[in-house]
DNA sequence: CGCGCGTTTGATCGCACTCAACCCGCGTGG
DNA sequence: CCACGCGGGTTGAGTGCGATCAAACGCGCG
């Protein structure tokens, strides 16, 4: 039985609106979507691969991945999802699982069925484009990661992934002046970066040691982010932090 | 001062139906698209970074790709692009480009300006669907990519993208049955797997020494699929091939 | 208290890179 | 006709980044 969480829809409508223009009824399409709450724990399954499902995933809270494996049981993270994120929103146009999703930590996920959704891209032409585009933001995020597991060094991979996940979690109102929580273990963070946990914690120490950030615990500060930004050759454009109204009315 | 060119778009419209239902009007929506064509010379730049651009590219003839560029100037390939793909159909939601197309080989291209492509998608939702549909596609490929670069041994990487490249080739009727033609050279082939063309070269050797493959000029000739396709542990999944009728009519 | 997970550090290994040379085929120009 | 340059392919020798293996530590939790 779906029920309604505004407080929820209106995070991932914050997302979308600040790549796309919506209009009123637009919005309240959005923001009436039906919903049904979820609670997974660090590590368990969302979507499997194979499945074929029926519903696309909202992050509340806590860090979702979509992963990639091989048959020798090495993991590699194809994308990260924080609050607010519809991680699976490509899963309306393509309901086949070809990669698997995965929380990361203990969150808090609400299920949007794909009916509804289409239901509401159809009418609104507008959301259509503002879905897809959402989905390209994605697309561009997995274009840099291939630069940077193909060509960059393990220190810069770091440093980039956190030049983005600090962005990201900025753009969410989760990042402070110059720190934010990312709630990752080492682990998670190689298996993100194609990188061993160990060689990862050694890069950590070595961005420590230049001075560009601090970490305690899960909580990560910036002391220079123009020096973290260019050892990793960061360019924020990929991320696309402005709104198209791209649908002429 | 566009022109029509039915018989390009054809192919296009062959790569959308492979994977979308759509009814006479949007096939004809599509067939009448606007068309100006392009030949670009090899290693020539289609769109630059940081351009805004007003039309997408259907590649025709050739080989494009897209690439990311470290300033120490090494590249990644993102993603290949062969006959009757759409290189750049995300750009229509998308039109500032974070990652550049270029052709790999001499390549006719046709421009089709964004304006008409979103004019249908507005008009019809199942061309809407069917679009966006595709750009997950490229988004599926890409997932697969990350987990070969990031987690794959260099020899089983160059099998994936060759198992890869075979099934694409041969859905656009351009793979007899135990060969196809890849324009690519072993420079192209290693920027796109992380590699450098020293390495790829010797791991075309050890693909021929283990008699998977054969390789005569660009043309690659399958001996063993079913090796290939292990040594890689390749799964056609991914390339989605099977059209949904996503667009409840 | 003991256990498990995540972090940290050290020692060694090996895959892929780098540098370098040479081959071949092709197009160009003398 | 041959000389030459050039891009691409091939092979060898040596190097280094990140993996692997291993051990210990800290901390939260049952």
């Amino acid at each position: 039985m779906p029920d309604n969480n505004r407080g929820a829809l209106s995070a991932f409508l914050a997302r979308i609106s600040r790549r796309s223009v919506l209009d009123g009824d637009e919005i309240e399409a959005i923001l009436s979507l039906p919903t049904i709450e979820h609670r997974v724990r660090a590590n368990q399954d969302i979507v499997r691969l194979g499945e074929r499902i029926d519903h696309a995933c909202l992050v509340v809270e806590g860090l979702v991945g979509r992963f990639g494996q091989t048959s020798s049981g090495e993991r590699q993270i194809i994308a990260l999802h924080i609050p607010g994120d519809m991680a699976d929103l490509h899963s309306v146009v393509s309901p086949l699982v070809t990669v698997p999703l995965q929380a990361l930590t203990a969150s808090t996920i609400i299920r949007i069925p794909h009916v509804a959704l289409r239901k509401i891209a159809a009418r609104h032409p507008a959301v259509a484009t503002a879905f897809w585009r959402d989905c390209m933001i994605d697309l561009a995020i997995m274009a840099q990661w291939l630069l940077s597991i193909g060509r960059r060094s393990a220190k810069a991979r770091l440093a980039h992934l956190l030049c983005e996940m600090a962005l990201r979690y900025e753009q969410i109102g989760a990042c402070s002046s110059e720190g934010f929580l990312f709630p990752a273990t080492q682990n998670h963070i190689g298996d993100a970066l194609g990188l061993t946990a160990v060689h990862v914690n050694r890069m950590f120490g070595a961005l420590k040691r230049d001075g560009l950030i601090d970490v305690k615990g899960r909580e990560i500060t910036i002391n220079d982010g123009k020096g973290l930004a260019a050892v990793s050759e960061f360019d924020p454009a990929y991320l696309q932090f402005e709104a198209l109204d791209l649908h002429q009315r």
